[in-house]
DNA sequence: GTACCATACTTAACCGGTCAACCGACGACG
DNA sequence: CGTCGTCGGTTGACCGGTTAAGTATGGTAC
């Protein structure tokens, strides 16, 4: 019954100000609490917009004032790793509840590779799609990153920062979050510990794995990284790898909750008992990694005021009001009952 | 350096004209593949487009053509929540993937309540924002489905069909996958089954529980519905409940993965062990089902697919070329490690 | 009484496309 | 030879806002 036909012509200015006997011009200047009406004909035009749920057409709007009002973000990850990584949908959360207080809208897309998002940014860009991008998963000598600047859309890197200062970051220490974990584990007893890394190429990646080696070494212990595909299925194998080996690590460090939940399944079905034989450490301390049993001692990171940040310097960026890089706060270790002192074998 | 500065003017038609010495018309004819230009022409024009990346500025043929290639999605439910339950990324991974393919952009925003989400549909539509939108957690009498069909904007109910028909859904039928799980655990010898739903007012809970009840009915087993909120909180609460009651079921069907894993969890701490002493049943098939031990028994169905299928109608129905239901792939289920024959306590 | 200035508007151009209507030239046909 | 049709364009209106520039009216200052 509703179908297309309820597809009422929605009201425009031009309506309003045939209503209100006016031009045009002043029923503009009305809505937008600009001077140039008188009070009592501005109440009556708003009055009438009220009435006529009027809502100003964002493309007229956009076309004019050179702006989309909307801001975009390209995840390039496989949908099923995604899906079940809480980090990015609490991230969108965080960006979404600045991005509307401001009412701009936000576009997501899925790409396959680095190249495809390339492309897309530049079609957005042309398209006047956006007003500026949001750009995660950083990785070492990331080609978007040159790619953005030339093309002038306005872009904050998540994760940075970035060598050279090509574009804007919002970043925060990744070093201290790891070299707090090691110290504890350390404290606990642990001399042989092992890092369970992402994807090698992301710069986060990186700085982890730099941080864990200068710890490690520095408090004199045994440690060793492998990195992953983030994916359960390597995720799995490298862990039963380590538990396995002729000197098992007494504790491992993963790098997504992910990771950590698939490593304590390993260890349980390897017989491994956590924390009495293993202890684990998470990052990312989303629900996933406090209701599996023992709940998961995590690197704790507001992920939403993350987003947050990053989005309100983006707007800042597209405002052209800044050019220099924000830090967010540092993640922080939350004990829980994963990890516990080394048990010497007997 | 880049800085707003290199937000260098984007080519526009009218530059291309200039450069090709032909009118705005021409050009316009010529890069929609329309007749009216000759072929030298027409390549001459669209080397030229080519040449200075032009893309077609998306507010000046929303303006005209009034449509505004997007289709919108919103979600009510907290963030934490969210990010956990990994049915929205793939879900969300579905209909971007159809949506781009038509490159039609996809616009997400979070929302408190099913009055903002009114509020924001409302908004959109009237800011010619979106084209159309996809309807999710359909309640029982939902406030959206009037307000929709009162706005006359194009929507689709996911999970519906809706009683009367306002809005056309994309669906599937939930009551056989009941069905088959409870019979599976009825043939290993399970006589008290429960079932820890997820928010009451859901259609699709609502169903669920009415197919458990007339499947538990029809074998003569003893079955018990609690209702959650999703939250990890509640259903630890209703699961240590159910267990520790006098009479504890021997099998427990959770209405999602997440729910499923904090109830793995719980009986682990409560020394409850899986499958021996209790079978559990998840619903929805993520990656978190599987990287747990032991894996999760799950109702699987082919979220992404379903996501495809819902915008490929949701796109139909924009164009007003159908007003009717269609139906999706039903869940099955996957058997694993959680689920197994009764163990007679002694 | 005139000059000057706000105030409260109106007018019209403009943003970048789309598209119906018009127009000139050339070829074919009766 | 006149006319009609088609091709290959051009012209200009239009979508719905914004905004610079113009105008009428009334008040104030000197």
């Amino acid at each position: 019954m509703a179908e297309r036909a309820n597809t009422a012509r929605r009201a425009t200015i031009s309506d309003i100000a045939r209503l209100a006997g006016v031009s045009k011009g002043a029923v503009s200047y009305a809505l937008n609490g600009r001077p140039g009406v008188s009070a009592d004909t501005r109440d009556r035009i708003v009055a009438i917009a009220e009435e006529l749920g009027w809502y100003p057409n964002r493309a007229a709007r956009a076309l004019s004032a050179a702006r989309a009002d909307a801001c975009g973000l390209l995840l390039a990850r496989p949908a099923n790793t995604l899906a079940v990584e809480p980090f990015f949908m609490e991230f969108i959360a965080g960006v979404e509840s600045e991005l509307s207080a401001q009412s701009v809208a936000l576009m997501i897309q899925l790409v396959e590779s680095v190249d495809d998002e390339i492309a897309v940014y530049r079609r957005w860009w042309g398209e006047h799609r956006v007003d500026g991008v949001l750009v995660v998963d950083l990785r070492v000598g990331d080609p978007r990153v040159d790619a953005l600047a030339a093309l002038g859309l306005p872009a904050v890197v998540v994760g940075g920062p970035v060598a050279g200062a090509a574009l804007p970051a919002a970043w925060h220490d990744e070093a201290s979050a790891v070299d707090e974990a090691v110290r504890y584990l350390a404290v606990l007893g642990h001399e042989r510990i092992a890092q369970v890394s992402g994807v090698a190429e992301f710069a986060h990646t990186r700085e982890r794995t730099r941080a864990f080696a200068a710890v490690v070494e520095e408090l004199g212990l045994s440690g060793e990284t492998v990195s992953t595909d983030y994916s359960p299925e390597r995720g799995a194998r490298v862990t039963r790898k380590l538990l396995s080996s002729s000197s098992p690590p007494s504790a491992i460090i993963f790098d997504s909750d992910l990771l950590a939940v698939t490593g304590l399944g390993v260890a349980r079905q390897m017989g491994v008992s956590v924390p009495e034989d293993l202890s684990i450490v998470s990052w990312d301390d989303s629900l996933i990694s406090q209701v599996v049993h023992p709940p998961l001692t995590a690197v704790t990171r507001d992920i939403q005021a993350y987003g947050v940040a990053a989005t309100r310097h983006l707007l800042a960026v597209v405002e052209g009001k800044t050019t220099g890089d924000v830090e967010t706060p540092r993640g922080e270790l939350t004990p829980r009952g994963s990890t516990g002192p080394l048990r010497r074998r007997a």
